[in-house]
DNA sequence: ATTTATAATTATTGATGCAAAATTCAGTTT
DNA sequence: AAACTGAATTTTGCATCAATAATTATAAAT
């Protein structure tokens, strides 16, 4: 018997998941040419799904297209990493902003559970990061704005084309959760502007680029 | 002599143009299946371009892509609207923020002088929507952040799915000048907070859906 | 020897064909 | 009469094939 995904993907889907894969492993690095023919090959399919994912990457911005050149791994500057993360920044303490305002108290609780969860952490860097995610997704989710969702998953995915994307100074774990408290706190008692500067602040700070 | 443009653009983005078109002109209205056969057919092309330009409209958002049942345009309900004014109001606002800044003095000369046109376009409806396209398209430019770029022209897309997207009551036009004079002055003077503040303003007045 | 032009090769773009899946319609059963 | 089963039709998705443009290599001319 053979399991069958629920949900079954598009092939496209699919190598467009494969390809991002490979393009934040770096294996396939910035600059380079994309081989249809070599690519299709290692994936045992045409070229035709492949070329479709592609022009899904293409406008995520992963890769550029070439008109009858082809296309190559979207190469980021230190000025596009610079716009990409301003952007970030600016839609999520939008987001912090809308949810001290509108959130359901009970919503409000769950963020102050994953906040909890943070504090306690501290010491487990690995699992920091994956509560300090969780958290700010949580926090797009309840601001509840489909659009919004799609864009920041989208920079996301342009930053993750940096190749230093690891600004985890350990030493920055405490200031982090510090500054996290304080968002929480303008959260908690629905300080909306307060809460949109400390996760201005929080990004400024430079830890939200990670992940 | 066949006259031929300069930068040829590949074939699926010509129907991806023609497609967008056919959507904003309501000719092909939301929530109803696209039909690739008779699509491909009408333009005298194959499916395979066809289909890429799907895919690209699909990640704008304006078609929705379902596995193995094809795509709709999509349709976007008072929410969604109200969603994606909110994110051009927050991305335009932080572009008048950044412009009123870094720009050069220069920079601020040439808004200054849009502006100017704007004042002596108030009698010119037509000619009044025109400039203050201009005015925002430049104010753009000159915050410089390609990607933000991107997302305010995808959110626009959206916008114009809306029916009654004509929001331009005459009477608007005088409080739409004086909002614009009101913008133009903190640009001028370089009061960051102010210039965001007001662009804010002016699109809770709803004028800057339209176009 | 260097540059230009032409030919050949390589790679992308577009068309066609085939297979699989989903919807629709008809027929039968409860 | 309504509902469920099954076949037929429609439509999507993937693969293969053709042609079109670009790059590279080779040859000739200045």
């Amino acid at each position: 018997m053979v399991a069958v995904s629920l949900t079954p993907r598009a092939l496209y889907e699919e190598v467009a998941e494969l390809l991002r894969e490979r393009i934040f492993s770096r294996e396939l690095v910035p600059g380079s040419w994309i081989d249809e023919l070599k690519l299709a090959e290692q994936y045992g399919i045409s070229r035709t799904p492949l070329r479709e994912a592609l022009k899904v990457l293409a406008t995520e911005g992963l890769i550029t297209m070439k008109v009858r050149r082809g296309a190559y791994v979207t190469e980021v500057n230190e000025k596009d990493l610079t716009d990409v993360y301003h952007l970030l920044s600016l839609l999520e303490s939008d987001a912090a902003n809308v949810v001290a305002r509108d959130a359901t108290d009970v919503q409000l609780k769950e963020l102050q559970g994953l906040h909890n969860e943070l504090e306690k952490s501290a010491s487990d860097r690995e699992r920091f990061f994956e509560i300090n995610q969780a958290f700010h997704m949580r926090l797009l989710e309840i601001a509840n704005n489909r659009w919004r969702d799609q864009m920041v998953a989208d920079l996301r995915k342009v930053m993750k084309l940096n190749r230093h994307n690891s600004l985890l100074k350990s030493g920055r774990i405490e200031e982090s959760l510090a500054e996290h408290r304080a968002i929480m706190h303008a959260l908690a008692v629905r300080d909306s502007d307060g809460a949109a500067l400390r996760m201005r602040e929080h990004f400024a700070n430079g830890l939200e680029a990670a992940v």
